[in-house]
RNA sequence: GCGGAAGUAGCUCAAUUGGUAGAGCGAUAGCCUUCCAAGCUAUAGGUCGCGAGUUCGAGACUCGUCUUCCGCUCCA
């Protein structure tokens, strides 16, 4: 445990040293829970998006993807629930520590007071409560919770702090021209990005001449104002989702459930993530729009945390954004059924993928970390800082090296690149001892080095010189390119 | 938010009882030319997290503050 902790570290201490992962603003000490992803972390990371958004779309013809904006209209955020249910008053015991949501801390009163047979005081609690709580008056339900004597089960004191509101989500202005109510102006960053999948159904469908089944996919940031947030770039304030809403017909959504949830694991299993890794989390207890959910999850450094969410969120989605909008959002099913009639109109089912980007960007840095130490065949030791990271996401190729920097070395290694730098990206590399430079690629993790020697100038061959084995071979200079695209597909 | 620990160069760390900061690695430039880090020379880089106080004098002592890490609390 403490081994992989100390693990844990290096990985965050790597990220940094190696351009792949910033803490956010850190000239000015950081800002919590919040990271910018450095030149090779930029590089990995739309690497990762790529091969998710093509594998999407790409290779699923009945899946197109979108990119919605991050703002959306207010009553967005009241049709799916994020306003109502993610915005409780919460109050802390200060002896305990223990925190309460606030409602539920004085209904258990109320229920003990029913108990206690004391129906009167019962009722009047609890409506006192909705009251307060219509007005978001929290003096007044501190006053109320104290009038109670209201005492935390832990602790056995009444010793409370301020009520304090949470908000999941990040709220901000819109538009220059200030209206005297505040609330008139307020917009949300979105908390998840499936919403504006939702609220284009329609536009998509008609467009795109969709039939059912079909998916739009997206990929992009959202926003969620975590309570606690810690664990490197497990979990940020703002992050990045990749997202793929497939919507189906009713009465289908289990199959196309199970469909997706083999799918997706073999997803994952293809970025080279070791099975043994991965498992099922069946969700038990499911959320307000679901009937079937389960996690992917990966055993990261700190335990087995979620990857990928699949759920199956019925038309919850589409319904509530029907009723709000006022605009049906519906699909004819031109199928025939078995009297020769079409099927007709219906709200499709919807079921969901969603991973998140950064949780995938420690995933495969996770993976791919190694710390190796051997001892040579001269009896010294030696060691190395590798990142295995699989050759087609990997941010450099293939890197470059002149073995010495004079006798028109240089100049063969240039032109080569030149060749090859239209193709994919190349990394050129003259200073210090040709191992020297084998250890910084291992490090930012290039899965290629091919070296120019005096022996090139003769029979146009080059060493290429393999990562993750430290093998190398000769191969013919012209042929390099070519040998790299197909190792990299 | 609470409790504990820690903040000195890019990284890892030093600096005797308070006397105006050092090393290794790394980086940069040059030398050497050698197919798996740690050869030679030179250079750059720190108002010791920030602010105040005590003192002739603070990296060190006191207080405050910020940040990070660990634990607890919360998590659709």
């Amino acid at each position: 445990m403490a081994n992989e902790q100390n693990n844990f570290s290096e990985i965050i201490a790597h990220c940094k040293e190696y351009g792949y992962i910033f803490p956010s603003s850190e000239i000015y000490d950081g800002l919590s829970a919040v990271y910018d992803y450095g030149q090779n972390g930029a590089q990995l990371k739309k690497n990762i998006r790529d091969y998710w958004w093509k594998s999407m779309t790409q290779l699923h013809e009945n899946i197109v993807g979108i990119d919605a904006a991050i703002f959306m209209h207010p009553l967005t955020w009241k049709a799916s629930g994020h306003v109502d249910n993610f915005s409780d008053p919460m109050i802390d015991n200060k002896d305990s520590k223990k925190r309460y949501r606030v409602d539920h801390l004085i209904e258990s009163h109320a229920e003990k007071l029913a108990f206690e047979g004391k129906k009167e005081e019962e009722f009047a609690l609890l409506k006192s409560m909705d009251e307060l709580l219509s007005k978001d008056d929290f003096g007044g339900l501190k006053n109320l919770i104290e009038q109670n004597k209201i005492k935390c089960e832990v602790s056995g004191t009444a010793n409370w702090t301020d009520i304090r509101q949470f908000n999941l989500m990040f709220s901000t202005e819109f538009g220059s021209s200030v209206s005297g109510n505040e609330e008139d102006n307020k917009v949300y960053l979105r908390p998840e990005t499936a919403q504006g999948i939702f609220v284009n159904f329609l536009n998509v469908q008609k467009t795109g001449r969709m039939k059912i089944p079909f998916g739009i996919a997206q990929t992009g940031k959202a926003f969620r104002n975590e309570i606690v947030a810690r664990q490197f770039i497990f979990r940020m304030r703002e992050f990045e989702q990749m997202e793929m809403q497939f919507f189906v017909k009713p009465g289908t959504e289990m199959e196309w459930y199970n469909y997706w949830k083999t799918e997706r694991l073999k997803w994952h299993e293809s970025l080279g993530i070791p099975a043994e890794k991965l498992r099922y989390h069946d969700h038990v207890k499911l959320a307000h729009y679901a009937n079937a959910a389960v996690d992917i999850e990966f055993e990261f450094p700190f335990g087995f945390k979620e990857l990928e969410g699949i759920h199956s969120r019925t038309d919850f989605d589409l319904k509530q954004h029907q009723e709000l909008s006022k605009k049906k959002l519906q699909y004819f099913d031109n199928d025939l059924k078995e009297d020769g009639k079409p099927i007709g109109n219906y709200i499709p089912y919807v079921v969901e993928t969603s991973v998140g980007l950064d949780r995938l960007f420690l995933t495969v840095i996770s993976v791919a970390y190694a710390n190796e130490k051997w001892t040579k065949e001269d009896g010294t030791e030696d060691s190395r800082v590798v990142l295995r990271i699989p050759a087609k996401i990997a941010p450099y190729k293939l890197a470059i090296l002149p073995l010495v920097k004079k006798d028109g070395l240089p100049e063969i290694a240039k032109q080569l690149m030149n060749e090859c730098k239209q193709s994919f990206h190349t990394f050129y590399e003259e200073k210090d001892s040709i191992g020297k430079r084998y250890r910084r690629m291992d490090a930012i993790g290039t899965p290629f080095c091919v070296t120019i020697d005096h022996q090139t100038k003769e029979d146009n061959t080059v060493t290429i010189r393999y990562r993750d084995t430290m093998m190398q071979e000769r191969i013919s200079l012209a042929e390099v390119k070519s040998i790299l695209m197909e190792k990299i597909n």
